[in-house]
DNA sequence: CCCTGATTCGC
DNA sequence: GCGAATCAGG
């Protein structure tokens, strides 16, 4: 494993994108490691990023609850059902004809994690087609090292199958009077 | 304990 | 040039 040109294209791009030594390290991934790409940046005369994008960045509030829950974070894994449970959470905000999906509003992809960033205190939920390159997972602390998710997806993951039915059934008739 | 970037120094 | 080990910090 070495810096092949490619790679040092991507390491200026993804750390020029505000990107951590970490983030850079696992997307380049063939054995390049954090200290590797630190040690390059620095070797090229990177140290100092443009403008921090990230670091710069008032440290965005808590993203693993959105103020308006996605009506389907992902696709490819039962859509319906979180559909549902999002319901359940934020009956007004997704009634509303504008509501729609906020996945890249609400947490930016450079905060999902790809399977080689994904550690053991992270969320596993899946985000997107896995057979894109573009899948990742959700990638937030789950709590106390207990379940595979994140608060909010272990909402979604565990939530009984008669609580759905109800959110869902308060919704309609909610709908209904309206 | 999780993480961050910075620095050193043997290879 | 490279990067593991280490340091200092959040």
């Amino acid at each position: 494993m070495s810096w092949t040109d490619e790679r040092v294209e991507m390491l200026r791009k993804l750390w020029n994108d505000g990107l951590s030594a970490s983030q850079v390290a696992a997307e380049i991934g063939a054995g390049i490691t954090r200290n590797a790409v630190i040690g390059k940046i620095h070797r090229l005369g990177l140290a100092q990023r443009a403008k921090t994008p990230l670091a710069a960045r008032p440290r965005v509030a808590k993203p693993q609850r959105p103020q308006a829950p996605p009506a389907r974070v992902h696709h490819g894994h039962a859509p319906a059902v979180i559909g549902n449970v999002a319901l359940a959470l934020a009956p007004r905000a997704l009634v509303m004809p504008d509501a729609r999906p906020q996945e890249e509003v609400v947490i930016p992809m450079s905060e999902r994690v790809t399977l080689m960033e994904l550690r053991e205190s992270m969320c596993r939920w899946p985000i997107g087609d896995p057979t894109s390159p573009e899948f990742r997972f959700c990638g937030a602390k789950s709590p106390g090292g207990g379940g595979p998710y994140c608060g909010y997806h272990s909402q979604i993951a565990y939530q009984p199958v008669q609580d759905r039915r109800r959110a869902r059934d308060q919704l309609r008739s909610a709908a209904r009077l309206a």
